[in-house]
DNA sequence: CCTACCGATCGGTAGG
DNA sequence: CCTACCGATCGGTAGG
């Protein structure tokens, strides 16, 4: 019986951080009150404290989560001891399914982890920092073994992080959205440009 | 004298709308307080309701004057009967050169426009769009042209848009930015992509 | 431009 | 899991 009970507050736990990420993304955290989250679970305000903390709390764990995954495909990236221009290219395809298969944590851990209370901030910001600077690593390789044009890297990275964002809109437009396609369209845009 | 007053209250109001874009852009609209805004100012909060109607209003202000611009560099470039291709080069540099001008203003229209009550949320969503729509008929025509590659228009669009976006985070390095080779970077990239 | 103040709402606690 | 309630803060108004 009360294995059943933990089992049951784990699904709850899960369901308020869902619906927190799904509110967070639509009105931002600051205009998301806890009401607002209870509502969806079909609870009063006071009792979503029976399951978490606070609300900075819950920024924390969903911000925190998206980072963590990012670390790990890092780690077992670099055990594949592949080539520059192919390592990143499984960043890039990695950072688009997630996208794909988690854009509401994801927009929410990029939109909105400024609202992260102190302790938290400095640490989010030095993970993102890491990934970012793998990818201008990576690119700076290419350019050195001369795969890739002389371009700015840090540039470079930026701006391929930007247009990687641009699969938010793409979701929002609702488009069945085949997955090899729009992964494959968007690397051959990045690697190879617009003009023919 | 009444002329001075006038101007005085006319840099005021300007005056307010900076700090407002400053702080909407550091801490969201919804976590900014006009408590906040007056501080900057060096008035009671109240105080601002002598230059402004409302904070929602604020925020419709800085929004519709990114918007508008967007709108009259659109009909100015139709005007000018270019190819796609240098038609679209030129909205890029445009796009370029207002992010770098006036990159504040931008990312709060950018990234706060859904915080637009209900009344101005359309109108302005319908401006974008609009904005979005002609660029993406440009890369159509250059598409059918042969100019550019047989890319999905409406992904390029957004990795476009997105990739513009990135600008963002380079004003926040605090790079020196030299405007010609920050521009012709991108143009670069993004037409010609990474690989050489 | 200020002080004084309004009703509403916020995140969170107490106690059961 | 609830009700009752806390102090703090919100955008905005009244009145001078």
């Amino acid at each position: 019986m009360s294995k059943i009970k933990v089992i049951r507050n784990e699904t709850k736990l899960a369901a308020i951080e869902q619906q927190a990420s799904i509110l967070f993304k639509q009105k931002g955290y600051s205009a998301t009150s806890m009401k607002d989250i209870a509502e969806q679970i079909g609870i009063e305000a006071p009792s979503l404290y029976n399951h978490i903390s606070s609300k900075a709390d819950l920024l924390k764990t969903i911000c925190f989560s998206v980072a963590d995954s990012f670390e790990e495909e890092m780690k077992r990236s670099e055990q594949r001891n592949a080539t520059p221009e192919v390592e990143l290219e499984q960043m890039l395809r990695f950072h688009i399914q997630m996208m794909l298969n988690n854009f509401t944590t994801l927009w929410v851990a990029n939109h909105e982890w400024k609202h992260l209370s102190q302790i938290y901030l400095k640490k989010y910001i030095d993970k993102r920092k890491a990934y970012e600077n793998k990818m201008r690593w990576l690119i700076e390789q290419g350019i050195t073994k001369g795969t890739f044009a002389a371009l700015d890297a840090k540039m470079a990275t930026l701006i391929i992080l930007a247009a990687l964002r641009g699969l938010e809109f793409w979701q929002k437009e609702k488009q069945p959205a085949n997955a090899d396609v729009l992964e494959n369209n968007i690397i051959q845009q990045l690697f190879n440009g617009l003009t023919q």
